[in-house]
DNA sequence: ATTTATTTGCAACATTATTGCAAATAATGT
DNA sequence: ACATTATTTGCAATAATGTTGCAAATAAAT
């Protein structure tokens, strides 16, 4: 039914307010947030603190994932099932359009195979591709 | 003769003592640095602003790009040769090891071309796999 | 409904980044 | 080599961002 309640409940965190808001957005929200994205749209309406600590508890539970930047931010994005507390597989591409600034996961392109040098033992793989969007396009 | 010198001219730069000490930090250095790494290598010797500032103006000349990370931090690394000025070419793999947190760029692995959705067109693409590095295997 | 466990917000603090401006240094022209 | 001009640096102040402890508020369990 409501999928807010499923998604906390299926990882045995209490419901509050503040973490149906959060999640909220993100479910709304086609690509990627940022912690000050999350404030504006809360309207400030819980602590900066709350939204800090909201965001961690949610990478724990492996609810969202962040994505890497280029600049000093943290961005963050839902993950899709196969995501588990702690173990994160999400081995799409994010995009990030250089027009609208969003940074969007693309969870149908998959990720090819690289080859790496003797020695090295690949554990995780992140693409980040930036460009123009479909919507700026 | 002096790669320092040479590379500093070529982007019109004034030669200084911090330029020189960086752009050495960054060409003896086989990963990516931190601004942090930077301070504790030149024992603090250059302001705060002054590396931030020279690590801004290298990157517009194109002598480094920055890597993207999960966390909120910025790493820098050397461009090679294609690099122009506000055009970053680097297509090669940054590999961040787990275990020595080291960043190195695996210049000789190549990226493989991603399909992407339409609508979608690619301007610079970033890949950056963690794990186990060669010398810590 | 009461007790217990968890979460929130405040305050204080720590770290990281940015800006203006005067002093210091580098480049230029003679 | 020296004076002039342009650039760069460091300081100070400020802003932005992230962290921690603790009491009050809220949610869960009995």
């Amino acid at each position: 039914m409501d999928q807010l309640l499923d998604i906390l409940k299926k990882n045995q965190l209490s419901i509050t307010e503040g973490r149906k808001k959060i999640l909220e957005l993100f479910l709304k929200s086609p690509g990627a947030l940022a912690h000050a994205d999350i404030e504006k749209n809360t309207d400030a309406s819980y602590d900066r603190v709350t939204v800090y600590r909201t965001l961690q508890t949610f990478v724990e539970k492996g609810i969202i994932h962040n994505i890497p930047t280029t600049d000093n931010s943290i961005l963050y994005a839902l993950c899709k099932d196969n995501c588990e507390a702690g173990h994160h597989h999400d081995n799409h591409v994010h995009f990030i359009c250089d027009s609208c600034d969003k940074t969007i996961c693309l969870d149908n392109v998959i990720i090819p195979e690289v080859k790496l040098p003797k020695g090295f033992k690949q554990k995780q793989i992140d693409v980040v591709i930036s460009g123009i969007c479909d919507e700026c396009k």
